[in-house]
DNA sequence: CTCGGTCAGTTCCAGAGGCC
DNA sequence: GGCCTCTGGAACTGACCGAG
């Protein structure tokens, strides 16, 4: 990992250009006294990681450019008194980068007006300052794509007293979902922070999605966690909305509630393991979910009229007199095939 | 006009405890 | 394993409001 002022484009650092077929982004950490020299380094590495799994993927892909820089060029010192070397930044070249993380906890940076959106630019800070973005805009996406006359993204990196981790690894990997997708961004995550995916994912998953691709993941998340206690404000929370909200929106996408879905994912967990296993109906009812066995009795009850160990009982007369059908009918196919042969 | 948030009221259900 | 009763809390709904 080389950080002062040198090109990192990728495993194996090219010192210039990229591959023709290869789109180039150009990202640029400003760095001011007293900065996270953590939060600097984690986006650096979020960026080779990306370059490293990119490559491997795709072969050709989206490149990272990355370069340490300050308003002033020279040794910076971050809040642990480490310093390190940056490139100034050109003020007429500001729109040459792709995007910019500003780091810092003296002199904020990112109250300078030679940097991009601050008060003297507003107007294009507003339209292109990550926390302002509207993620599901298409035309954001784009801009992306466009060439030199692309907004540049400004990302605030966390002060270093702050657990500044998460934060960083977080702005980054916005920039990853886009270009690499989620898989990869996840797998970046992991093999920086070992367990920060789920914690992360959830948020990044909701860049560049409408409404109703939400609710749908959301409704995936419950029927995959349907065996575990949750409820439907962590749905919403998974799917980045207020309860009021995801239920409306919930009921308009799927057409039941998050609670009927929930308990529809559990029944059919219940079924399968009443069919399949010889489990007894209690610690069936506490693997799917359901409670307990009484509360799983009550609810078979009320959709069915029957009880669980019923259920159990005629499933297995069923398919024993299928099986009783179907045999003969397989074994005669199976002599008519070796007949054929 | 649409979308999303808050609030208050109502309905429903999970869990506990007891019994057969 | 199944059933019953009771209760607190979660889920749901409609009305309303503000922002864009």
């Amino acid at each position: 990992m080389t950080y002062a002022g040198i090109e990192q484009t990728g495993a194996g650092r090219l010192a210039s250009g990229s591959g023709a077929a290869r789109a180039a982004r150009r990202v640029g950490i400003v760095l001011s006294e007293g900065f996270s020299l953590l939060a600097a380094g984690i986006v650096a590495e979020v960026f080779q990681l990306a370059n490293e799994s990119g490559a491997a993927a795709h072969g050709e892909c989206v490149r990272y450019s990355v370069r340490l820089l300050s308003l002033q060029g020279g040794g910076i010192r971050c809040s642990s008194s480490v310093q390190v070397w940056t490139d100034e930044l050109d003020v007429r070249a500001q729109n040459a980068f792709d995007a910019l993380f500003i780091s810092g906890s003296g002199a904020d940076p990112s109250s300078d007006p030679r940097l991009p959106g601050t008060p003297a630019r507003a107007p294009q800070r507003k339209s292109a300052h990550a926390a302002d973005l509207d993620l599901n805009d298409t035309r954001d996406a784009a801009s992306m794509a466009a060439g030199a006359s692309r907004a540049t993204l400004v990302f605030d990196l966390p002060a270093a007293q702050a657990d500044d981790r998460y934060e960083a690894v977080k702005s980054a990997l916005t920039l990853v979902v886009r270009d690499h997708g989620l898989d990869i961004a996840r797998e970046i995550a992991e093999r920086l922070m070992p367990g920060s995916s789920a914690k992360l994912m959830p948020l990044l998953g909701s860049v560049g999605t409408t409404v109703g691709e939400k609710v749908r993941r959301s409704a995936q998340w419950l029927r995959e966690n349907c065996d575990r206690p949750i409820s439907v404000a962590d749905a919403a929370q998974e799917a980045a909305m207020s309860e009021r909200n995801f239920l409306r929106r919930f009921k308009l996408e799927i057409g039941s509630t998050p609670s009927e879905y929930l308990l529809q994912a559990r029944l059919d967990m219940t079924c399968r393991l009443l069919a399949g296993t010889e489990l007894p109906v209690d610690k069936i009812a506490r693997r799917s979910g359901m409670g307990n066995g009484d509360h799983l009795a009550k609810i078979f009850r009320k959709r069915w009229s029957i009880s669980p160990t019923e259920y159990r009982l005629r499933n297995r007369r069923e398919r024993d007199a299928l099986a009783a059908i179907v045999a003969p009918a397989a074994a005669a196919e199976l002599e008519t095939r070796d007949f054929a042969f």
